[in-house]
DNA sequence: AGAGGTTACGGGCAGCGTAAGGATC
DNA sequence: GATCCTTACGCTGCCCGTAACCTCT
């Protein structure tokens, strides 16, 4: 029995399948299925099923799990609290939404990489769904998204909300919001469906609703006349455009956008937790 | 990290150096060594001081250690919870006193060896004080002896109890402790401490004492009239001897001989403990 | 046929043991 | 000088990746 046995063992039942796993852990699928094969023979016990294509875990595989994740999760702690940060080489996968990545994201690189300069951060900018997405399928360590997500599996940390505010083009007179096209987010958002219903509810259907998934493009349509947009305030975006578009009153706002640092409770010990409390610095200090 | 360096880290810290470790888990020494220098680098920490003669935990190294240990403790719970008992395959090694080795030691190894027919039991015979300390420096992984051991290091569990008789020679008139020759356990033993103490008090200074290390050579003495023994009950070499001693009343008996399965915490989570359960039973069952 | 997993095989490298080389008491 | 640990070095064997093969849907 080896480590990277045991960790080929869990990433094969997390993501249900050799091939996944192979990709996971950047080496060939072949390799996999011998380390399953070296740990089942080290153990004296079949541990998959493999009559069906595919793979099922057997009783005794079952059996063998938590001890599994005993040991993984010890093995992150030892990387985060024996390791001395500065030497601590490791990839991290961040996925944020567009409004953290114009925010705290700027702050936070630097910061972390003063605390962990051999880790690597990947971030990927998507919109929440597909962010969800990528976190229960191991793509990402951690998210910054339109939270929290609802799953026994993740572990949700509340960061500051953003408001969100109506802007308009400078220097144009307040429109109105049944007559003006409306700019917004992603339709899969939250905030986009809020404003979607209050705005059939009281403003009829034929109201016209432009969502987009990039904030900057949002703020250009605003800027060049197009219409008016929801987003959030406290942004730089906000600070780069102040020329050209200007907030107004719309007499109602849609609540404002709950993020979250969420991430998978079996990284709970890993090198993750220490990226989420360097984000809650930031956040704290920055409202 | 592997778990080999892991466990060699452990073995070195435990017994306190590279080349007992080395003995201890059947390697050269430089390969300890080596397996040190790998885990320190791919931990970016030093672990040991080597300055003066010896190698010495580091702060880095006792924060590693409860870690290493968890790795370890979990490891064995695989062993014996994972694995199947009849393919895992170990060698035990158990420490006795005679006095058990004439008594339930015949019955625990073929029941164990059932249980675990890939497990080498090896077995040690010695006097308590000797299988303490083979116990203490991890010669030993189990030792059934006059405990209970107080290191909190240990675990002791209780076993029953051996009363001791008076044993003579067969046919002649009960003697005279106070004139007789007094053959029985070994010097450094609790028994032979406590009849040396009471008799001297009570009978004076004259009383001749004979301990030996020997069970059967001490029933040997009594039945070729040497003297009294004072030994353990209840046991085959009683039976065995039954034509040629026999029990007598001296008025006074020591304490029963208290008998404890004594192991390192250490190794609670694995076979160990196991073999601890066999020994319970049969010692159950048997009085 | 395609997706999933295993078997076969050659090559590189990690890690062992033997032997020699410092340190420290 | 004795004890202890590290460095040097040749060698074995494990494990990887490529390629071919099997087996269910």
């Amino acid at each position: 029995m080896t480590l990277d046995q045991i960790r080929t063992f869990l990433a094969v039942t997390r993501l249900g399948g050799v091939r996944r796993a192979a990709t996971h852990l950047n080496i060939s699928q072949p390799a996999v299925s011998n380390r399953l094969l070296a740990l089942e023979d080290s153990l004296g016990v079949i541990l998959f099923d493999r009559d069906r294509g595919g793979v099922d875990l057997t009783q005794e595989g079952i059996k063998l799990l938590p001890y599994a994740e005993i040991l993984m999760q010890t093995v992150d702690q030892i990387r985060t609290e024996v390791v001395p940060s500065d030497n601590l080489s490791a990839i991290l996968r961040i996925g944020v939404i567009e409004t953290i990545a114009e925010s705290w994201l700027a702050e936070f690189l630097p910061k972390f990489y003063r605390l962990y300069p051999n880790v690597t951060v990947e971030v990927t900018v998507d919109i929440s769904v597909n962010l969800r997405e990528q976190l229960m399928d191991r793509s990402l360590d951690l998210a910054l998204l339109m939270g929290p997500l609802s799953d026994y599996k993740v572990e949700n940390h509340n960061l500051p909300a953003f408001d969100v505010g109506w802007f308009k083009k400078k220097g144009t007179p307040d429109p109105d919001l049944a007559t003006t096209a409306v700019i917004t987010f992603h339709k899969q958002s939250r905030p986009f469906q809020e404003i979607q219903s209050f705005m059939t509810e009281k403003l009829g259907s034929g109201v016209r609703l432009f969502p987009t998934s990039s904030l900057s493009t949002g703020f250009e349509m605003v800027a060049s006349g197009v219409g008016v947009g929801a987003f959030p305030r406290r942004n730089i975006l906000e600070e780069r455009m102040k020329d050209r578009v200007e907030i107004f009153d719309a007499g109602w706002t849609p609540s404002p956008i709950n993020i979250t640092a969420s991430y998978l409770r079996e990284n709970k010990h890993g090198l993750v937790t220490r990226a989420v409390d360097c984000f809650l610095e930031i956040a704290g200090s920055a409202s």
